[in-house]
DNA sequence: AGCACGCCGACT
DNA sequence: GTCGGCGTGCTC
């Protein structure tokens, strides 16, 4: 009999993360089932805490385990149409997923189940709280008058914890647990999943109404509905069986009431049964109806393409997993392949997930998706509401959905048979996670391939460099597209010398050749497409006087200068008297990390000087520039502060392709997606922006960047141009870029690569102390030293690693929290896990101040920052 | 993380 | 003498 379970704790700290036995008793035995929601007494207070079981065994003796209190599967208010206790939260497969993920991202088994649920299946923990019945006078007064006031609230009622902490405030948590300690309270937790079910009901006209209708026929004497409303009910029902209570109101053109009248009625004498299924939000439904429609049908592909269909094909059909980096250059028809390839998994009832860089940039490959497969498609992306993802999560559980297009965290739907999982743009740098657990999509898509026998395509015009050489060397099959599909040549390219226009005193972000240019497409009624990789109006203010620039309080930041909301930068004087004065009127300070935000000081902050210089031109700057130049342009400014609504993105994209403006200028978000068939111009401001970063992968960044701007322009029916300004006018890989030559890019790259031995020649494990008070913080940067060099001599001897740190991180200090750390350079593997996975240990249960980790650790290992 | 146990200072 | 400060150690 298994009569024990393997529980991991949801909430554990890493250095105690671990699977803990606990025996089931037999009035549990059907709800224990690995993948369960339990509740398990831990620790010496036993409290109860929340977790998954991993695992059941057999074990001799049970004497001394804890039990497990209650388990809870996945269960809703309507259980017959839900999943229930025989299907629990997480499947075989997900289990395994997430001990993959704590194995090798070294995140805890409840941060892995985090990432690969929605939000909301877990948030559903309700504790609450009673007075016990046995509360004496003098209880009473041996309470604070906090606890007083909690024990009033209570008095004949039972509270949620949420309830009580609006209502007292957070602090009222420690009151709670002593009253609790002491038995004057009673607390129960429950595990409530599946709220906030939305319902839809259809309506079929039933057999004996069928069959009396034909009986009617014959003899016109049967009596016939009395009540109007419900005749007209009936008669849309009977037209389309099926047809739902909100469509319903439509037709009939009946109040909701009314109409639920009439069909309770109806259903009451016999004529017709309704059905009461979940209504799941799916925000993007519907998208696909007009944008997509082109693609929605049938398309042929053309030689090239068939062929790479086919190689991709014959991987697909191979029973092992398989892998293929399909490299196509821009235009060449990548997401067709792509489709077709999907249309045969779809058809051979099979799941696909295809992860996109970022849906709000990629609206055009949603609506394709959504016009194809229609109802069949899921969309998960980060602006979905906690229910939105919830009902995904489900619709995809129950394989109403099969089809999954989404972001990052999508490469962890519930998809049952995957056969295909494709990363899109598959150098994005989104596909890393940031946040714990610091998982590269890549690597989750694979696992699941695997364990499915299923194909994991990447596909880019620019892959990464590691990717590439995966595919050079086997690990991955190669599939190329090297012809443009349809009209357009590569795009003539002009490097345009910035240091030149500074010294010809040009102070302009724009250079003479551009600002030309930019005035020809207005002459002939063309648009152009301006790329400035910076926000706001000035990036640095620096002071004349001492030269320190002014510094974000809480980050180790320069803080950047923004126009307040409604200002037109042409009200901004760039020299003279003025100048400090208008730009203390028009704007304000603030900090890109963690948004602080103050008025421009009248003197500098260090030395008291009144001499401030603004520097740096973003893209407000960049906006004013234009309107003075070209004074009838209309200009749409698209960064980070003009896209906070949900559909900003999509709005400011498709007024720009209708023509409502003759110049989108940007951020990022102007070089992806769409094609917009009147742009020629394409002007890249500050090209080496990214290739000083100090990183290995910036020759990367800034190639796959520039390869993609270029990509822009070529794609009207004029010949197009783009503009590259930079500082750097002799760099290769702009050189390159232009070229649109990924493959000696690659080769030049890779030869650094080996001759530096950097990724993928190694990997970089990187290990982050942090802490507000930087003397702990020190202190504790030299012990994690002194520990790695220990292990390195003796357990860990075998480990062939270097070791760089204690440094500052990049960022020394966000929001007041400072960090310091090491960078280990090893190859990846067990060993090297296990020795970084000691150090986690050793420092995660460390020195704490009023509770809390003085000094927090975290590893990220091969960040897609270093 | 959270809670118990344990050893030292300021109180009834 | 003891109540409670928080340093240390453990969690099936």
């Amino acid at each position: 009999m298994l009569n024990s379970a393997g529980v991991y704790v949801l909430d554990a700290p890493y250095h105690i993360d671990r699977m803990y036995s606990y025996y089931i008793p037999r009035e549990l035995s059907e709800a224990v089932i690995p993948g369960a929601l339990v509740e398990v007494p831990f620790g010496n207070g036993n409290r109860h805490l929340t977790g998954i079981v991993y695992e059941l065994s057999e074990a001799a003796d049970t004497e001394d385990m804890k039990p497990i209190v209650s388990a809870v599967g996945f269960r809703s208010g309507d259980s017959s149409m839900d999943l229930t206790v025989s299907e629990p939260l997480l499947d075989g497969e997900a289990l395994r997923l997430c001990s993959f993920l704590k194995e090798h991202t070294l995140c805890t088994f409840g941060e892995a189940v985090r990432a690969a649920l929605p939000s909301a299946a877990l948030s559903k923990i309700s504790e609450s709280y009673r007075l016990s019945d046995d509360v004496s006078d003098k209880t009473e007064s041996s309470m604070t008058a906090a606890e007083l006031a909690v024990a009033n609230a209570l008095k004949g009622k039972t509270l949620t914890g949420t309830t009580l902490r609006s209502r007292f405030g957070s602090g009222v948590s420690s009151a709670l647990r002593s009253l609790v300690r002491r038995g004057i309270v009673i607390k129960t937790e429950e595990l409530r999943v599946g709220e906030n079910a939305r319902y839809s009901v259809s309506a079929y006209p039933s057999e004996e109404f069928l069959r009396s209708e034909e009986e009617k026929r014959a003899d016109s004497s049967l009596p016939k509905l009395k009540s109007e409303r419900q005749s007209a009910v009936l008669e849309a029902i009977v037209a389309s069986p099926g047809i739902e209570a909100s469509t319903l109101e439509t037709i009939v053109s009946l109040d909701k009431k009314i109409v639920k009248a009439a069909m309770d009625a109806l259903e009451k004498k016999g004529y017709i049964y309704t059905e009461k299924r979940r209504a799941y939000r799916n925000p993007f439904a519907g998208v696909g109806e007009s944008a997509g429609k082109q693609y929605g049908g049938d398309f042929e592909l053309s030689d090239e393409q068939v062929a790479a269909y086919e190689a991709l094909l014959s991987l697909y059909r191979d029973p092992a997993p398989k892998a293929a980096l399909l490299h196509g250059v821009t235009g060449s028809g990548k997401t067709n392949v792509i489709l077709k390839l999907i249309d045969r998994a779809v058809e051979d009832g099979k799941g696909v997930i295809m992860l996109v860089p970022e849906i709000a940039l990629t609206p055009q490959t949603v609506s394709r998706f959504a016009a194809r497969y229609g109802d069949a498609i899921a969309v998960i992306h980060s602006s979905l509401s906690a229910g939105e993802r919830l009902d995904a999560w489900r619709r995809i559980k129950r394989g109403e959905a099969r089809l999954v297009i989404g972001t990052r965290s999508a490469v962890f739907a519930p998809v049952k048979n995957i056969g295909l999982i494709v990363i899109d743009e598959e150098h994005e740098h989104t596909y890393k996670s940031d946040t714990d657990p610091k998982y590269f999509a890549h690597d989750v898509a694979s696992f699941r391939c695997g364990e499915a026998s299923a194909l994991m395509v990447l596909a880019s015009a620019t892959p990464s460099v590691a990717s590439y050489y995966k595919a050079v060397n086997g690990r991955y099959t190669l599939v190329e597209l090297n012809r443009r599909y349809g009209s357009g040549g590569l795009p003539e390219v002009e490097i345009c010398d910035m240091r030149a226009e500074l010294s010809s005193g040009n102070m302009s972000p724009l250079s003479r050749s551009l600002i030309e240019r930019i005035g020809g497409e207005l002459n002939k009624g063309r648009q152009t497409i301006l790329f400035l990789n910076r926000r706001g109006y000035n990036s640095c203010i620096s002071c004349r006087g001492c030269g320190e620039a002014i510094k974000c309080p809480n980050c180790s930041v320069t803080m950047t200068y923004h126009l307040s909301p409604g200002e037109r930068a042409a009200n901004v004087s760039d020299a003279g008297e003025g100048y400090l004065d208008s730009r203390r009127r028009s704007g304000y300070l603030t900090c890109h990390t963690c948004g602080f935000r103050m008025p421009v000081p009248e003197r500098c902050p260090e030395c008291g000087g009144k001499r401030l210089m603004f520097m740096g031109a973003g893209t407000q700057l960049a906006e004013g520039e234009l309107e003075k130049l070209f004074p009838g342009a209309r200009v749409v400014r698209m960064d980070h502060d003009t896209t906070q609504g949900k559909q900003a993105h999509e709005a400011l994209l498709s007024s720009f392709r209708e023509g409502a403006a003759d110049i989108l200028l940007g951020t990022q978000m102007v070089t992806k997606g769409h094609d917009f068939p009147k742009v020629s111009t394409v002007g890249v401001l500050n090209a080496d922006s990214s290739l000083f970063y100090g990183d290995c992968r910036a020759n990367e960044r800034t190639f796959s960047m520039l390869t993609q701007v270029i990509g822009r322009a070529g794609r009207s029916e004029e010949k197009g141009v783009s503009v590259i300004q930079t500082f750097s006018p002799e760099s290769d890989v702009i050189a390159l870029a232009a070229a649109q030559d990924y493959k000696t890019f690659y080769e030049r790259e890779i030869r650094i690569r080996k001759a530096c031995a950097f990724p993928p020649f190694c990997d970089f494990a990187v290990l982050t102390l942090s802490s507000q008070d930087e003397t702990l913080l020190a202190k504790a940067a030299v012990r994690m030293g002194e520990r790695i060099r220990e292990y390195l001599a003796s357990e860990y001897g075998d480990v062939r690693t270097v070791v760089f740190g204690p440094f500052e991180a990049p960022v020394y200090k966000v929001q007041n929290v400072c960090r310091l750390r090491y960078v280990i350079k090893c190859r990846l593997n067990k060993r090297t896990r296990a020795l970084i996975s000691a150090l986690l240990k050793d420092f995660s249960g460390g020195k704490r101040s009023r509770g809390k980790a003085a000094v927090r650790v975290s590893a990220d290992l091969n960040p897609s920052e270093i």
